[in-house]
Parts: C-alpha cells; sequence; structure tokens
DNA sequence: CTTGCTCCTCTAGTCACTAGAGGATGTATC
DNA sequence: GATACATCCTCTAGTGACTAGAGGAGCAAG
C-alpha cells in the first residue's frame, strides 16, 4: 500500500530530490519511516503530492499553495481564500498570457525578417536592438 | 554625452545593481571611470544595455543574450545562429502560450464553478486536486 | 558474497538578480 | 565654508525553487 520516495516520485511525477525538498520547506508532512529509517508515502501523501505537482505546474508559487493545502485540510471552511487565490493568479496569467503573445508576433517577426543572409540584415538582431520596433509598448510584467 | 550608471539605469530601464551585475559577468565590457573611480557609459553602452533588457523581457536568458551580443559584434558573420535562437524561443514561447491558456480555462472553469460555499465543493482545489479534469493532458514545458 | 540499485543526510551550486553594510564623492542650500 | 542629501563605490549575503554531488547504509538478485 505504502510506498517508498522512489515510488512516491514515480506515482507523481514530483522527483525525489524535490520531494524531500518539500518536506525541508514544510509543504509535505512528515512521513512514516521503515526501520532503516526510510520513508514511506501513503495514498493520501500521493495525493497531496499530486495537488501540489498540478499547481506548481499552473505556475502557483509555493506560498499559495502552502495556503490552498490548509485551506484544503478545512473542507467545512469558506472557500473565499481559495476563490481569491485563484482570481489573483487568473489575472497574473492573462497578464503574461497577452506579454507573451506579444512576443510571439515579434519572434515570428524575426524569424519571417531574417534572410538567412548575414547578420547585419537579421531582423533577429535588430528587432532586439531597437525596442521601438517592438509590438508591446509599454507594457510592463 | 557619457553617463553616471545612475543615468545608465534611467536611460535603460536597468537598475543599478543589476548593470554592476551585468559588468560583473561579462555581459557588459568594463566601462571607462572617472578620476574619482566612477563608471561612464558612453551611448555604445546604453544601446547594449537595452538590447539586454529587451531580450530579458522577451524571456531570453543570459547565456542567450550572450550568444547574441557577439553575433551582433560580428555583422559580417551569417545569422544562422541568432535565426535559431529566435525559432527555438519561438518554440518555447508558444508552448508556454498554450500551457497559459489552458490554465487560463481552468482558472476561469475554477473561479465561475466556485459556488463560494465551503471548500469541499470548491473547483478551484477540486480541479487542482483532480489531474484528470484538467485541461492539458500529456502536456510538458 | 558481490553487484548494483535505491535510499539516507548534508552541503553547496544554479539563475538572475536584490538587499544591505559601510564608506567616499558630488551637488545644492544656508 | 558647513551641512544635508543623493549618488556612487565595493563587498557579502539572501531570494525562490529547486538540482547536484559527496559519502555512506540497506536490500534484492544472481
Amino acid at each position: 500500500m505504502d510506498v517508498s520516495i522512489g515510488g512516491a516520485a514515480r506515482a507523481s511525477g514530483v522527483k525525489v530530490p524535490t520531494i524531500r525538498y518539500y518536506e525541508q520547506i514544510g509543504l509535505l508532512p512528515v512521513p512514516q519511516r521503515t526501520q532503516a529509517n526510510r520513508r514511506l508515502y501513503a495514498p493520501q501523501e500521493l495525493r497531496r503530492l499530486r495537488f501540489i505537482r498540478h499547481a506548481r505546474e499552473l505556475g502557483f508559487e509555493v506560498e499559495a499553495i502552502r495556503t490552498l493545502l490548509a485551506l484544503q485540510d478545512r473542507p467545512d471552511h469558506s472557500c473565499e481564500e481559495a476563490d481569491r487565490l485563484a482570481r489573483e493568479h487568473l489575472e497574473q496569467v492573462e497578464r503574461r498570457i497577452a506579454s507573451l503573445s506579444a512576443l510571439r508576433r515579434e519572434l515570428m517577426h524575426m524569424v519571417e525578417g531574417c534572410s538567412h543572409g548575414r547578420v547585419a540584415q537579421c531582423r533577429v538582431i535588430e528587432t532586439l536592438d531597437d525596442h521601438s520596433l517592438c509590438a508591446h509598448h509599454g507594457e510592463s510584467e
């Protein structure tokens, strides 16, 4: 039923040292140990790990995840906080998408413009050199 | 004509300690100094700084910028390398946009689904808990 | 019994900055 | 000329979220 840290890594997609790191910073509870001092993870911890991994993939910071996990542990509590975190995060994500889309246009411009000739004519360099050619003026991240 | 490090910071949008850091890692050449040992930047260095800033904003890593700067210094050389860097970066950016768009859908789903009730029914938590609800399977960054 | 894998702890490194200490210099005002 | 304050200098250490490596112990298969 319970698995080793390697098994947990395979089951969750989180690397072994990262699992230990999460334990160290208190994102994961201190796990059971075998007699030989090896970590043992129960299904519940694996779920927690997957939760963390998913949230990290979605770009939530560790501190936000800490809050989400604390919320998760109190299912009767109002989800106001989780909602707020998700909303804030959504805004951030939308800003990032806008910024990356501008960048994408610019990069496409660059590689289209590159005539595979000499550097002097290459838009990749030119575009980076002259911000005024850039698609996202006055934008900040 | 030449400006102090503070002036360079204002002109380029790169912070003073960051300029010194760039010098330290060899991204900027060692600048001239006044008699009182203060750095002096000529227009050329300011251009270089803006180039770096722009490239960093666009998400290029310092090592990539180092390469781009080296290329820029040899305008007669083929721009193959710059082209390759830009293409690679474009791919990365497109993956990131796709990933963030999926995330955006998911987060919108989350906050829409949130009935402002108990955590137990909150999609924000639920969605993070169950990767199968997630919009971007099998995607990797 | 040996080989090879996984596990343990611990420290240090990564990237791209950022912050702070402690001191020198430059500029503006009284 | 004195004083105040901004700006500059160097240097060290801290950040977030890991990642790598040293040095050693345990375990299962052949």
